[in-house]
Parts: structure tokens; sequence; C-alpha cells
DNA sequence: TTCTCGTACTACGACTGTCGTACTACTTCT
DNA sequence: AGAAGTAGTACGACAGTCGTAGTACGAGAA
């Protein structure tokens, strides 16, 4: 069975992140759990590589973090939300004309 | 302008220096001017990352080296050449099977 | 013949992002 | 009460890429 290695999906963490956070803020065990969702279990980000991409994105001010409670229904534990900013969304735009790029350019080198 | 990062292309390294050899045995120079033609100038790979994929991928397998003169006509001098073993044939078609099924992944993370 | 440009590398240390492992702690389900 | 799920943090290891630098030979121009 074919499986997606870290180094060839390395590049694209950010943008992955980025997009579910263009819909709404979101934290990461639930980004992680869409992540594996939308990609039919094709790929499952690891935690550590899930945070630490949290970390460097604050960084670079592609994403803000902020602290909340309970959602309205009491439910769950505190979690840290991310929210994308709007260098974020530039950012990520940019990933994606690098993806078509990329794409197109790779696709030289494979026998199919 | 848009450009492709390392990040980005990093796990593709391997299979495009083996989609080269695949057609004939090569030496560094030439096959990073072919990288460099193929992608219309749109990838054109490090030395140093061509040259410490030769020793890796020769370390595990995947391509075997020999000494070659200047060619026939006596043209250039003394290369290393790289020629595609069985296994690093298998590798690098296991490599697009895993491009193929990255790319339908990656896409859906994709807002295009 | 000397100089420059192209060819064909090798060495080495730095850096970045991912990973394995481990640990904490609260919540919900059984 | 105990297990499974939720929601993380800490830390050191590792692999692949990169910048920089240096070597050395060949070919063509001045």
């Amino acid at each position: 069975m074919v499986e997606i290695s870290s180094d060839v999906i390395r590049g694209y963490n950010d943008t992955i992140i980025l997009f579910i956070l263009m819909k709404e803020p979101s934290y990461g065990y639930e980004i992680s759990k869409q992540i594996k969702s939308i990609s039919d279990e094709k790929y499952v980000i690891k935690e550590t590589t899930l945070y630490s991409a949290f970390t460097r994105m604050e960084k670079n001010g592609y994403i803000e973090s902020f602290v909340a409670d309970p959602d309205s229904e009491g439910n769950g534990k505190k979690r840290t939300y991310y929210r994308i900013t709007d260098k974020g969304k530039e950012y990520y735009n940019s990933k994606c004309d690098e993806w078509e790029l990329t794409k197109e350019v790779v696709q030289r080198f494979i026998d199919r």
C-alpha cells in the first residue's frame, strides 16, 4: 500500500493547516482530526509536527492564538485556538500558487 | 514570481534524479543541467544537494557508480557516472505512485 | 602564454522541520 | 473506579538541504 512520507508532505504542512484555518479558527486536536478526515485517513499529521508548526507560524505572523474556555454547550476542556491573519491568508495563497507550479514541474519527472 | 522552495521539492529530489538515470547512466554536472532544462529553469538543484543525494542513494543500493574517462570524442574530464539499479527502478516506481497519491491528497487542501 | 570561463566535483558546519518518546491533566464513557 | 478520548508540552535526535569555500582540469580567447 502506498503511503505519504513526511519528506514528501513536508512542504505542505503549513498550507494544510492554514487551509483549515481559512474557514474558521480552530485548535490543534480538532485540526488534526480534520486533516485526517479530509484526506480520508491518507494523511495523519503527527502531534509534534502540528504544534511546532503553530509556534513557527505564530512567530511568523501567519496565525494568532487565543485561549478559549469549553464551548457554549460546556463540553470539552480549555483550548488554545488559532486564527489566520491577513498575512497568513496571503501566505496561504502564495503557497497555492507554488503548489500549482510544483505540481506541473514534478509531473515532468514522473513516468505515469 | 512564484518560486519552488526546497521544502516543497525536498521529497522529490531522488525521484527527479532517478528519472534522468532511467534513460541512461549520467553524472552530476550533466544531470543538474538536464533538471534545469526539463523544468524550463523553474527548478535548479543545488550542487551539494545533488552530490549528497548520490552518496545516499548509492548507500541505499538505488544507484551504482563507475568512473569513466572523457567521452569517445575525447572531450571533457574524468567523471563519476551513476547507473540506476533494479532496486532503484523499483524505488522510482513506488515514488511515482506516492506522487500520484500525494498530488491527489494535497489538492484537497488547495483553494484553486 | 596567460587568463578566464566552464566543467566536475569534495568538505564541512549550520539550519530547519519532523519524529520518537515521554509526560501531564482534565473529561467523558462504561 | 478505570479506560479511553481530549488537549496539549518538553526535549533531544535525525535527515536532507544550504551556504561557503576550495580544488583541479580543460577549452577558448586575448
